[in-house]
RNA sequence: GCCCGGGUGGCGGAAUCGGCAGACGCGGAGGGCUUAAACCCCUCUGACCCAACGGUCGUGCGGGUUCGAACCCCGCCCCGGGCACCA
C-alpha cells in the first residue's frame, strides 16, 4: 500500500492510524460479544430478556444471507450488510428494538461437487466455511444479535423446512374462497358430496388408490412429470445454464437429453393471481414490480378449439380478433396429440418443403422430435432459422371453415398456453417467417396505416407478397368477415370470443406465463423429502413428529453415471444406494409396515424460502416460530404503522434474486399465511436492491483474464510483468480476478474506514467501481475527527466546556437534522458528505481556540456511530461514558436553530443569474423584487431596460424577464 | 426483439415539487510548516475567451414546452441489467 499513511515511521504516537484502528476495533468487538450488546429481546420464550423488554417499536432487517463459499469475502461482498448495520444501528439510537442478525444458506451444489472432487463430506467444508464467514463478518462490526444466527443444513432447522413441506402437501387450493386449506378439508367435501369426484362416482365407493389419486390432484406438493435436462453420463439432471448450444453438458461434454422423468412440482401457478395483487401492498421499487409481474405474465384473451380428425385441438391466444388470419396450426414436439395428429401418409400435393424429405409423416416427426429432444432450451430459442414439419392432418378454423394445416414446430414451447398455437403469419412475425419458409399463405387482415407503408418504402397494398414483415398495431379489419370494418382491438376481441362461446368453440381465458416449481433433485447435498412410499407406491406424509429426517451420512456423494448415450436410463440419487436409509419399517397409524423413502432432496430454495421466520425464534423445538414472537416480529402493527401491512420492514439484497427466491419465499408465506401460521400477507415489506461493486479486470492477448492487482498504468496504456494488457470493467469476483479482499483494507486503514468509504462511494442501491486509492479520502476523515477530539501527541481529550458559537450550533443543528434524514433514507453518502462538511467547520474552530466544546464533541460521535461504530465507542468512553453508545438517544435538532435569518437569493435577468442578493429570510415579494431591481449588477444587466414581467419565488429567486 | 435502469468535471458522485449545476471525496496545482521530506494545515481546480473586471458555452445527441429544463414532452444514440421463438 505505497498511499497508506502506515509508511511514514515518526508519526504521532496517537494519531488515529491503522494500527490505532486495529487495536480499537478488536477490543470493542470483544466487549459487544461479551456483553451480548445486540441482542434483541423477543416479547416472550428464551430469547427475552429481564432487563430490557421488547418495547412497541420494533423494525426487522435483513440481508439476504450468503452462501458459505470457500474462498471468502471480497469487498464487494458486504457492501449490503454495512447499510443494513448502518441503518440497525440508527434505529437502535431511535429507541427502537432491531432484529439484525445473519445466516447461511449451506445447502446447494458447489459443496456437493467440491466433496465428489475432494471426498470431503460437504459437513465438513461447509461447517469450515461458515466459521471463516462469521469471522470475516465480525470483523467488519457487523452488529449481529448472534443468537439468531441459523444455519440451512442444521437439523434443527431443515427439520422446520421438512415440516413447511409436510403443511404444503397437506393443502389444497380453494379457488373459490382463494386461499389454501388442508387437504382433510377437502376430503370431507369430497365425502359429504359437496365436491364432485373426478370421474363423478361417490366417495364411498373409490377404493383406497383412487381416493388418494383424487386428493393427489389438488395437492400444493405433488408429483408429476416434468421436462428435465437428463444427462446419463453425469447421472444427473443439470440446468439450462449447464448446457451448451450443442446440447451437450457444460462439465464433461456428455449428451444432455430432453426428456420428463417423474418430479416434485410445487402448485405456485394456483396464487399467480394473489402473487401479482399483493405486489400493490409492498414497498418495492417499480422496476421490481414490474420484474415479477412480467414473470407471472397474466395475459387475456381466449382458448380456441380448432376440430380435427384426430379430435378437438385447443390453442390459446391473446388475439382471437385475428382468427380470420390463421392458415395453418403449430404443436409442440411435446404436445400429446402429435402421435394422434400423424397422418398415415403424405396428403396428395404436398408441398416438399413440408416433409423434410421423409417417406410419410410419422418418419419425418419421430426425426425432428428426436432432434428436438437433444437440444436444450437455450439452443431452441437461439436457432434463427424456422424449422418443423407438417403432421400431414388439417384442422378446421372454426371462423370460417377454412382447413388449416398442421405442424410440429420447435418454436412453440409445451410449457406455456396449450402447447398449440394457431398461426396468424399476417400479425406475427415468428409466424410470418414460419410461412414464408414453408410456402404458406398470408392473408392481410388488418389494413395498416400509410405511415407504415411509408416507412418501408412500399406502396400500400393488402398483397402481403410485397410486405417485408408482419404489421402488428392497430388497423382497420378487412377480410374478417363479421369484423370487417372494425377498428377497435379490444371490441373485436370482445365480439369473436363471444361468438366463439355461443357455438362452444372457445371460451375467455386468462392464461399466466408462470410455471409450477419444480421442486426435487437428485443429489445429495439437500433437504431429504419427508415422505415414504407404501408397498402399493402410495406416497405417505410422514407425521410431524418423526421430524426430521435425517440427511445419512455417506461417503458417496455422487449420483450413479451411465452410458453417456444411454437415454431411457434413470437417476439413481446418492440417497437410492443407502439401504439403511431408504427402506425403513414405520408405524404411520396403521401398525408397524416396510415402507420406502423418498431419495429425492429439495433445492437450495427451500431453506431460503422461509428464514427470516427463524431468525425471529432460532431456538424453539416445538413449533417453526412461536406465534406470539411471530406477531411481534412480522405481524402488521395497526396501532403503531397503521399503513403497514406487516412483514420484514426491510429486506437488503441483490437484483439477481429479483423473481425467483422472491417469489418462492412469497409464495410459501402466502401458504403459511392461509394455513394460520404466519400474521403478515407477505413476508417482505420494504425490498432494496443494493448495486454492486464493479473494478476494472484486464485481459492479455490471448484474452484470458490477468491479476488486477498486479497490472500498472504507464504510457497511455496497460501492462501485465512488461506485456500489454487490454482492460475491462464488470463486477469484481474471482472470475475476473479484480478481487479485492477485506483484509488488505484493515491492514491499510481499519474497518470504520472500510465501512465508511463503502458508505459513501455513491447510493446504495446503484452499482460504482472499486477504486482503492480513492479509500485515503474516509480515513483522512476519520482521522481529522479523532484529531479535532483527540491530542495525538497525549492521547488526551481536547474539549472544553465552553458553549459552541451561533455559527457553529446553527451548523451542527442543521447537520443533525439532515444526516438523521439521509440515514432514515439509507442515502448514506450524502450523510458522509453532511458530516464531513461539518467536521471541517469544526477543524477551523479547534484550530481557532485549541479544543472542542464537549457538546458538540458528544453530537459529532453520536451522529458518526452507526458509521464508524468502533472508532465512536472509543471516542464516546473517552468522553466519560461507561455504557455502549448503541442504545444512547440519536440527537434532536432543534428547529429554532435550522431557520436562518437572512438568505441569499439569485437574481435572474431573462433567466440568466446576474447578481445575488441577501434579504431577510421572511422577505415578501414585494421586498425581493425591489431589492433585486436596486441592485446595482442587476441595474448594469437591465441597461435601462424596463422589465415586462416579474417572477418572484419567496426564499427561491428573482427572475426579471425584458 | 421486449421490459427495467442509467448517461453530469480527469475519476467516484451532489443537486430532480422545474428555480444558484458540479456539494463531499479522490486526483492535480500553488502556498504554509520542516534543515529536508513525509504527515498535517490553507488556497485554487468544468471548458473556452480576457491583463483584469467580466463574458460565452456547458449535464449523451436533435427538437419542443416554459420567465426559467440535468429534471417535463417528442425523436434518436450509447451503456448496464433482466427476460424471450410466451402465441
Amino acid at each position: 500500500m505505497s498511499n497508506s499513511v502506515e509508511t511514514s515511521s515518526d508519526l504521532p504516537p496517537y494519531r488515529y492510524s491503522a494500527a490505532l484502528a486495529a487495536d480499537i476495533e478488536a477490543r470493542w468487538q470483544e466487549r459487544w460479544a461479551a456483553e451480548g450488546t445486540f441482542e434483541a429481546p423477543n416479547p416472550t420464550g428464551p430469547l427475552a430478556r429481564a432487563g430490557r423488554p421488547a418495547g412497541d417499536r420494533k423494525l426487522f432487517v435483513l440481508d439476504m444471507f450468503p452462501y458459505p463459499s470457500g474462498v471468502g469475502l471480497h469487498v464487494g461482498h458486504p457492501l449490503g450488510y454495512i447499510g443494513t448495520d448502518v441503518y440497525s444501528r440508527f434505529q437502535r439510537m431511535q429507541g427502537t428494538n432491531v432484529l439484525y442478525s445473519m445466516g447461511f444458506d449451506a445447502f446447494g451444489l458447489p459443496a456437493e461437487q467440491y466433496a465428489v472432487q475432494t471426498g470431503q463430506h460437504p459437513a465438513v467444508t461447509t461447517a469450515a466455511n461458515v466459521a471463516n464467514m462469521r469471522r470475516q463478518l465480525r470483523r467488519l462490526g457487523l452488529s449481529h444479535d448472534l443468537r439468531r444466527s441459523i444455519d440451512t443444513t442444521d437439523p434443527d432447522y431443515y427439520r422446520w423446512t421438512q415440516w413447511i413441506f409436510l403443511q404444503i402437501y397437506n393443502s389444497w387450493y380453494d379457488a373459490s374462497a382463494r386461499r389454501a386449506r388442508p387437504i382433510a378439508e377437502l376430503e370431507a367435501e369430497f365425502a359429504a358430496g359437496l365436491r364432485a369426484t373426478p370421474d363423478g362416482r361417490a366417495w364411498s365407493v373409490l377404493g383406497a388408490t383412487e381416493r388418494h389419486a383424487a386428493l393427489d390432484a389438488y395437492r400444493l406438493a405433488y408429483l408429476s412429470d416434468a421436462p428435465v435436462n437428463w444427462c446419463p453420463g453425469l447421472g444427473t439432471v443439470v440446468a439450462n445454464e449447464e448446457v451448451t448450444a450443442e446440447g451437450r453438458s457444460d462439465r464433461g461434454n456428455f449428451p444432455v437429453f430432453r426428456r420428463t422423468m417423474r418430479q416434485w412440482m410445487m402448485r405456485i401457478t394456483a396464487y399467480a393471481d394473489r402473487l401479482l395483487e399483493d405486489l400493490d401492498l409492498l414497498q418495492w421499487t417499480d422496476a421490481l414490480k414490474s420484474m415479477q409481474r412480467n414473470w407471472i405474465g397474466r395475459s387475456e384473451g381466449a382458448r380456441v378449439r380448432f376440430a380435427t380428425a384426430a379430435g378437438d385441438l385447443e390453442v390459446y391466444t391473446t388475439r382471437p380478433d385475428t382468427l380470420f388470419g390463421a392458415t395453418f396450426m403449430v404443436v409442440a414436439p411435446e404436445h400429446p396429440m402429435v402421435a394422434a395428429l400423424t397422418a398415415p401418409k403424405w396428403p396428395a400435393g404436398t408441398d416438399p418443403r413440408w416433409t423434410a424429405g421423409a417417406g410419410t409423416p410419422a418418419q419425418a416427426i419421430a426425426e425432428y422430435r428426436r432432434a428436438a429432444a437433444s437440444k436444450s432450451d437455450l439452443a431452441r430459442q437461439e436457432t434463427k432459422d424456422k424449422t418443423g414439419v407438417f403432421t400431414g392432418s388439417f384442422a378446421t378454423n372454426p371462423v370460417n371453415g377454412e382447413p388449416v394445416p398442421v405442424f410440429v414446430a420447435d418454436y412453440v414451447l409445451m410449457g406455456y398456453g396449450t402447447g398449440a398455437i394457431m398461426a396468424v403469419p399476417c400479425g406475427d412475425q415468428r409466424d410470418f417467417e414460419y410461412a414464408r419458409a414453408f410456402g404458406l399463405p398470408i392473408p392481410a387482415i388488418q389494413e395498416p396505416p400509410a405511415e407504415w407503408f411509408a416507412e418501408r418504402g412500399i406502396t400500400s397494398s393488402l398483397d402481403t407478397a410485397t410486405w417485408p414483415e408482419a404489421f402488428v398495431g392497430d388497423g382497420r379489419y378487412v377480410q374478417s368477415g363479421m369484423l370487417d370494418g372494425d377498428r377497435s382491438i379490444a371490441d373485436a376481441k370482445r365480439r369473436i370470443t363471444d361468438w366463439l362461446e355461443v357455438r362452444g368453440r372457445g371460451t375467455g381465458a386468462i392464461q399466466y406465463k408462470l410455471r409450477d416449481w419444480l421442486f426435487s433433485r437428485q443429489r445429495y447435498w439437500g433437504e431429504p423429502f419427508p415422505i415414504v412410499y407404501d408397498a402399493n407406491g402410495g406416497a405417505r406424509a410422514l407425521p410431524p413428529e418423526m421430524l426430521p429426517v435425517l440427511l445419512p451420512d455417506t461417503d458417496q456423494f455422487s449420483p450413479r453415471t451411465f452410458d453417456p448415450d444411454d437415454e431411457h436410463s434413470d437417476p439413481e440419487s446418492p440417497l437410492d444406494r443407502l439401504d439403511h436409509f431408504k427402506h425403513v419399517i414405520l408405524d404411520l397409524g396403521d401398525g408397524p409396515q416396510p415402507y420406502t423413502r423418498d431419495t429425492n432432496v429439495m433445492p437450495q430454495w427451500a431453506g431460503s424460502c422461509w428464514y427470516e421466520l427463524r431468525y425471529c425464534d432460532p431456538t424453539n423445538t416445538n413449533s417453526f416460530v412461536d406465534p406470539a414472537v411471530e406477531r411481534y416480529w412480522m405481524g402488521p402493527q395497526p396501532e403503531v404503522r397503521p399503513d403497514h401491512p406487516g412483514g420484514v420492514d426491510l429486506y437488503v439484497g441483490g437484483v439477481e434474486h429479483a423473481v425467483l427466491h422472491l417469489l418462492y419465499a412469497r409464495f410459501w408465506h402466502k401458504v403459511l399465511y392461509d394455513l394460520g401460521h404466519v400474521s403478515s400477507k407477505e413476508p417482505y415489506t420494504r425490498l432494496f436492491n443494493q448495486g454492486y461493486i464493479q473494478a476494472f479486470a484486464y485481459t492479455d492477448e490471448r484474452g484470458l483474464y490477468v491479476e488486477a492487482a498486479e497490472v500498472e498504468e504507464r504510457d497511455g496504456g496497460f501492462w501485465h510483468h512488461g506485456k500489454p494488457v487490454h482492460r475491462e470493467y464488470g463486477k469484481m469476483g474471482k472470475s475476473l480476478r479484480n478481487a479485492v479482499s477485506p483484509d488488505e483494507m484493515y491492514d491499510a486503514y481499519g474497518a470504520d474506514t472500510l465501512r465508511l468509504y463503502e458508505m459513501s462511494m455513491g447510493p446504495l442501491d446503484a452499482s460504482r467501481p472499486w477504486n482503492t486509492r480513492d479509500v485515503i479520502g474516509m480515513h483522512r476523515f476519520v482521522q481529522r475527527v479523532w484529531r479535532n477530539l483527540v491530542d495525538e501527541g497525549s492521547g488526551a481529550l481536547r474539549i472544553d466546556d465552553s458553549p459552541a458559537n451561533d455559527e457553529t450550533r446553527r451548523l451542527l443543528h442543521k447537520t443533525i437534522a439532515f444526516v438523521g434524514e439521509e440515514m432514515e433514507a439509507l442515502r448514506f453518502n450524502t450523510a458522509i458528505a453532511k458530516l464531513i462538511e461539518f467536521n471541517n467547520h469544526l477543524t477551523g474552530v479547534v484550530s481557532e481556540h485549541g479544543s472542542c466544546p464537549a457538546e458538540v464533541a458528544r453530537t459529532m460521535v453520536q451522529l458518526l456511530s452507526p458509521l464508524v461504530p468502533h472508532v465512536a465507542e472509543e471516542l464516546w468512553a473517552k468522553l466519560g461514558h461507561t455504557e455502549s453508545i448503541t442504545y444512547v438517544a440519536w440527537p434532536v435538532a432543534d428547529p429554532a436553530l435550522l431557520v436562518d435569518h437572512t438568505v441569499e437569493i439569485p437574481v435572474q435577468v431573462n433567466g440568466k443569474v446576474r447578481s445575488r442578493i441577501v434579504v431577510p429570510a421572511s422577505a415578501d415579494e414585494a421586498v425581493l423584487e425591489a431589492t433585486a431591481r436596486a441592485d446595482d449588477k442587476v441595474v448594469a444587466a437591465l441597461a435601462g431596460a424596463s422589465p415586462r414581467k416579474v417572477i418572484v419565488v419567496p426564499g427561491r429567486l428573482v427572475n426579471l424577464v425584458v
